[in-house]
DNA sequence: GCCAACGTTGGC
DNA sequence: GCCAACGTTGGC
């Protein structure tokens, strides 16, 4: 199984929102990046993926599942962008924001500091590990 | 194929 | 609200 990051802003849909949706899920659509879409074409069923918070929040709020790998997306009509769809796992009981993030050495290389933009992200098993226990959840 | 202009993201 | 980073577009 291999761990991913997905960035939203809460605003305009955040953790409450997935939670919302159940166990259907959400279509993770919208992301017009290649990087970050060639990402989501290796997420595999049953992968687990943070979800992070930007702007307001600047927090991992909470832990995913990838319920449909990627399909072509369909808010837009443009065949290149594809999208995976996901659904809440479990929130984090401590949310872990940015500045912990920053602050942790071991977490140092993780893409969320390096390419701040990116919006899908991949997660070494170390860094979601040690994030989890951050997060107060030790059993990862 | 290069590069300037422009748009978007996200931290502060 | 500002600005840095960076991706995209379009003229040449």
């Amino acid at each position: 199984m291999r761990y991913w990051l997905m960035k939203s802003e809460p605003e305009v849909f955040g953790w409450d929102d997935l939670v919302a949706k159940g166990d259907a899920g959400e279509e993770w659509d919208g992301v017009r990046n290649y990087q970050a879409r060639n990402f989501m074409r290796e997420m595999r069923l049953g992968d687990r993926a943070f979800l992070y918070h930007s702007q307001s929040d600047k927090a991992v709020v909470g832990i995913c599942e990838i319920i449909a790998e990627a399909h072509p997306d369909s808010t837009s009509d443009d065949p290149r962008w594809e999208c995976v769809d996901i659904r809440a796992v479990q929130a984090l009981p401590q949310p872990v924001s940015l500045q912990q993030i920053k602050a942790t050495p071991a977490l140092a290389e993780m893409a969320l500091l390096r390419q701040s933009r990116l919006s899908v992200q991949p997660v070494g098993p170390q860094e979601w590990a040690l994030i989890c226990q951050m997060g107060g959840l030790p059993q990862g």
